[in-house]
DNA sequence: TGAATAATGGCCT
DNA sequence: AGGCCATTATTCA
């Protein structure tokens, strides 16, 4: 059962995060999207809204909710929270992709 | 460069 | 109907 099947089956979320997840799924390895971005893909228009259903994503890590960033370039959150192991571990997954993580450096 | 604020849309109570 | 959120762009100093 791919994890894509299961989002669609999954009763445990909304029509919204359903859209959240599967277009996230569309999200390829070692790139990344930001949480208005994403949130534009599916229509939305606000990234907290994006944020909220990320955060409540139950199926992490199947769903690569580790390829959202915010749009500084911060790691933003990981399975429910936004400091601590779970950031760490976000990153790591990233650095696996060869995506480098980083805040948004002032000088050149 | 940095803090405070306004805008935004969905979810929970 | 109101408060909350893993956000973002704007504003003022």
């Amino acid at each position: 059962m791919d994890i894509r099947r299961r989002v669609e089956l999954s009763a445990e979320i909304t029509s919204f995060q359903r859209r959240v997840y599967l277009e996230l799924l569309n999200v390829p390895a070692g790139e990344t999207v930001t949480y208005g971005e994403l949130a534009r893909r599916i229509g939305c228009g606000s990234a907290q809204a994006v944020g909220q259903a990320l955060r409540r994503n139950p199926f992490a890590p199947e769903v690569p909710c580790h390829r959202v960033v915010a749009a500084d370039g911060s790691t933003g959150g990981y399975m429910g929270r936004r400091e601590g192991e779970a950031l760490e571990r976000k990153r790591e997954l990233l650095q696996h992709e060869g995506v480098f993580v980083g805040r948004e450096a002032s000088g050149g």
